[in-house]
DNA sequence: GTCTATATCTCGATAGAC
DNA sequence: GTCTATCGAGATATAGAC
């Protein structure tokens, strides 16, 4: 995986291609993006592609399967954080907030493109999905038995939680009025103090 | 506009032609579908398209502008009841997740293909959804001026509003275990209670 | 590991007959 | 208003030299 926004050139072709990828599909969409598109803005030949990623099809499930399991490594290390439930959330859902917006990119591919992978590949991301959601039920299912949370419809909570925080990087700015702390507080309170007993 | 999910024969080809492209840029996007699949799902040779839609584009900002307008016009009736903030938001939220789960396709579409239109037309769209926003900020900013909501960022609170509501017909299941008026009611409870003074 | 060249296919859109 | 036929461009992917 590419982790920093480096000037490029040194990089290995094949996070280069990654990176070219990730952007391309994140303003048009995979089926929006073509192999020649990739190709020329990392500055090589489409033939070129093929020796690093056997398809299109492969180079985007390599982007999705690797925003998901860096996804589900960050909430598993905000989640182990000693605390309440409500604190766990807060951890959860600010951790959720900040890598989505680190990654703004890879997210918004990662969650609007699984049509289009293959049936098998997309088995194996909405597999991953389901244990990342699993780690907020588990938090929230915790808090209202030891009765903190009331008692509101977990699934449809947990739905609203992740539309409210995926949607961040669509409208937020750094230039703002908001830093992105005060955004994952807000949205924090706005969850909670819907969810907790008063 | 296309009405009823009529057995569709007797329908204007225009229509059909509508109603199988929504059905179409629903399942694979915009840059997913053809012009030809839309042609071969009505019946109807590709040529015959272009005698009641000049381009593909044409077709997609038809069916995004049709939305909006029926999106808005919704929201109206919706918010012109008698009643206090709180009343008139529980309404607003209940028409647009009814309005949602019921025009879920072109909704998809209207919420996802805005880069996929260009620029002039996209201009359009973006224009309405800002009149359909303010319709919801008015009624918080009116709320919050009577000090029965608190002061919580209100933009930070109406997109993660719209972005819970838009999500659900995405998990919505009719034959599931809810129904689309409690879905709405966990909505507006969840929304409100964190913006509600106690 | 990158290149040139190309095979094969599908795309949006048009011409013109009926 | 629908048809047959086709244009020209651009798609994914491959072959084979270096």
């Amino acid at each position: 995986m590419p982790k920093t926004t480096d000037t490029k050139k040194h990089l290995p072709t094949s996070d280069r291609i990654y990176d070219a990828a990730v952007s391309l599909m994140f303003e048009r969409g995979y089926h929006g993006t073509s192999m020649r598109d990739v190709a020329s803005s990392v500055g090589i030949q489409m033939s070129s592609l093929y020796h690093h990623f056997p398809s299109k099809q492969a180079l985007l499930f390599s982007i999705m399967n690797q925003t998901m399991d860096d996804l589900i490594a960050n909430a598993r290390v905000a989640f182990a954080i000693e605390g309440s439930p409500r604190e766990k959330l807060i951890s959860g859902i600010t951790s959720h907030v900040n890598f989505h917006a680190q990654n703004n990119m890879e997210n918004f591919i990662t969650d609007s493109e699984l049509r289009s992978l293959e049936p098998e590949e997309r088995k194996l991301i909405v597999a991953k999905r389901d244990n990342y959601s699993a780690l907020f039920r588990a938090v929230i299912e915790d808090g209202q038995s030891q009765g903190q949370f009331r008692q509101a419809d977990t699934s449809v909570a947990l739905a609203a939680l992740f539309s409210m925080i995926s949607s961040v990087p669509a409208w937020f700015k750094p230039s703002g009025r908001l830093s992105l702390d005060s955004v994952a507080q807000e949205i924090s309170f706005l969850f909670l103090d819907g969810l907790t007993r008063n």
